[in-house]
DNA sequence: ATAATGACTGGGG
DNA sequence: ACCCCAGCCATTA
């Protein structure tokens, strides 16, 4: 078997669909963070929505997803980085400093309807210790 | 069965 | 600002 991030070689389970769900629900012109994802999914960690943003494929919109300071989380292969800046630049999302203003652009997750209907608890649960 | 590893985060020294 | 640590999943060697 070949290495690739579309390999499931670091695919972590189940809890993935679940994250996939809701980093889908990211709107263009916002971005998330690991452990905002990990807090809305519910026990998960950063760490997990992670993992699952590298094994993403398709049109999931991973590029929406950077770490709590703001910034691209960098790779072990620096692979994508480049791409996720572009994309976000792309839809509006600007750089400074090599960060974003998570104050203005940061995503403050589903409503509570779509929560409640999709199996998600209304109110995020911290899972990261 | 053990160890490494891959897009994380907050707290403490 | 920097370093260290715990927490935690699946897969591979």
């Amino acid at each position: 078997m070949s290495r690739s991030p579309a390999d499931s070689w670091y695919v972590n389970g189940p809890t993935q669909e679940r994250i996939y769900l809701v980093v889908r629900q990211i709107p263009p012109g916002k971005v998330s963070t690991y452990g905002d994802i990990a807090a809305i999914v519910g026990d998960c960690t950063a760490r997990m929505v992670g993992y699952a943003m590298a094994a993403a494929r398709g049109d999931l919109p991973w590029h929406r997803v950077i770490n709590a300071q703001g910034k691209i989380s960098p790779r072990g292969d620096g692979g994508g980085e480049e791409l996720q800046r572009a994309r976000l630049e792309d839809e509006g999302i600007h750089f400074s400093d090599g960060k974003v203003d998570l104050k203005r652009v940061r995503w403050l997750g589903p409503s509570v309807e779509w929560k409640i209907a999709n199996g998600f608890a209304p109110d995020p649960t911290w899972r990261e210790k």
